[in-house]
DNA sequence: ACCTGAACACCGTTCAAGT
DNA sequence: ACCTGAACACCGTTCAAGT
């Protein structure tokens, strides 16, 4: 615990989420954080508007802890790299994941995650009008199972388990892939 | 707004809910939900243990407004109404839909629901070691789709838009639960 | 420019007391 | 049995003041 005195927003961002991935979402107080920085609570006002701002940096902070897959890797396994780096983050930052879902994907950090996702569709043969529908309900599906997972939904069942079941996700998104692409998996050639 | 001078744990509940429906989850206070009882918030301790068995208490509440299919509905109807009544739910109840995913799925209500879609895939013939892992796979797709619109993830995006989203989202489930069960669009019959 | 002290309204919760 | 009054520790936030 270094206790530079001189703070800035970076450091409180980084005292909040370590708060909030140790004891939970209602740890995270601006006299909590503001302790844990060796510094009076209205100091923080100098660098966060009020909490609600805060949280919000959480969240932005969480999202630069998804590590984007190298430009090598061929488009299928860079969205499960990306499937899996979401989960990742979910188990490192489980409070602060659960936000995610209550604020708009347009902020910094979701838009570098979700153009990744749209360049991978887009190499993968999704069609352009197609490319935003696609990465929402993909999206949809990858944080609504680490999510679960990180709020506890799936209660105490075994990694094993858990990992079975996000396999079982990444199937049926890569057979949706398939199907919105137009290739592979042949079928019946309706509509 | 009655104000009944005697005060039970449904009449607590229902307060609660509709100031989180109308006002967000924080509005939901002892202070908030006593006062629209005409009551001390003291009074409120005598029918909920405290403030958290307030928040699951609606959590509960909400699941009873997901209405089940009748009977005599066919399985694949019946796991469509039953997606479509849990957006609902999360549509009327925003607020409290984001606690649903933050809390193991083994509570009355949430048991009732998910027996209806254990008994939707029994009939769909999925086998019995694989009804559970499916149900919490299809779950997780609808849940994720009904959190994300609910907690605004989806931005203003028109209605037409996000139930076109919600449609891809219940074909992809639904080319899921045809490879789960075995039938129909065959395809490569791999592993 | 950056932090502090004092203060305010508002939380959740308790305990003893009223009826 | 059910509700209240008084009280406590703890929130977020402000404003004027210090260095």
């Amino acid at each position: 615990m270094g206790r530079p005195l001189q703070i800035d927003r970076i450091s409180v961002l980084e005292a909040g989420l370590r708060i909030a991935d140790e004891d939970g979402l209602q740890a995270v107080t601006m006299q909590g954080v503001a302790g844990a920085l060796c510094v009076t609570p209205m100091a923080l006002y100098r660098h966060v508007a009020n909490k609600a701002d805060l949280l919000d940096g959480l969240v932005e902070l969480l999202l630069t802890d998804v590590p984007l897959p190298p430009d090598t890797m061929a488009w299928r396994e860079r969205l499960e790299w990306m499937g899996e780096a979401v989960r990742g983050a979910a188990q490192r930052h489980p409070a602060v994941f659960a936000l995610l879902l209550q604020r708009p994907a347009a902020t910094a950090g979701a838009l570098v995650v979700r153009d990744a996702v749209y360049q991978a569709l887009r190499e993968a043969g999704v069609a352009e009008p197609e490319v935003a529908r696609t990465e929402r309900v993909i999206s949809t599906a990858i944080l609504g199972f680490a999510g679960s997972e990180a709020g506890g939904r799936f209660g105490s069942r075994s990694r094993q388990e858990v990992d079975a079941d996000f396999a079982a996700v990444e199937a049926m998104v890569s057979a949706y892939l398939d199907q919105v692409c137009g290739v592979s998996r042949p079928s019946v050639p309706s509509d």
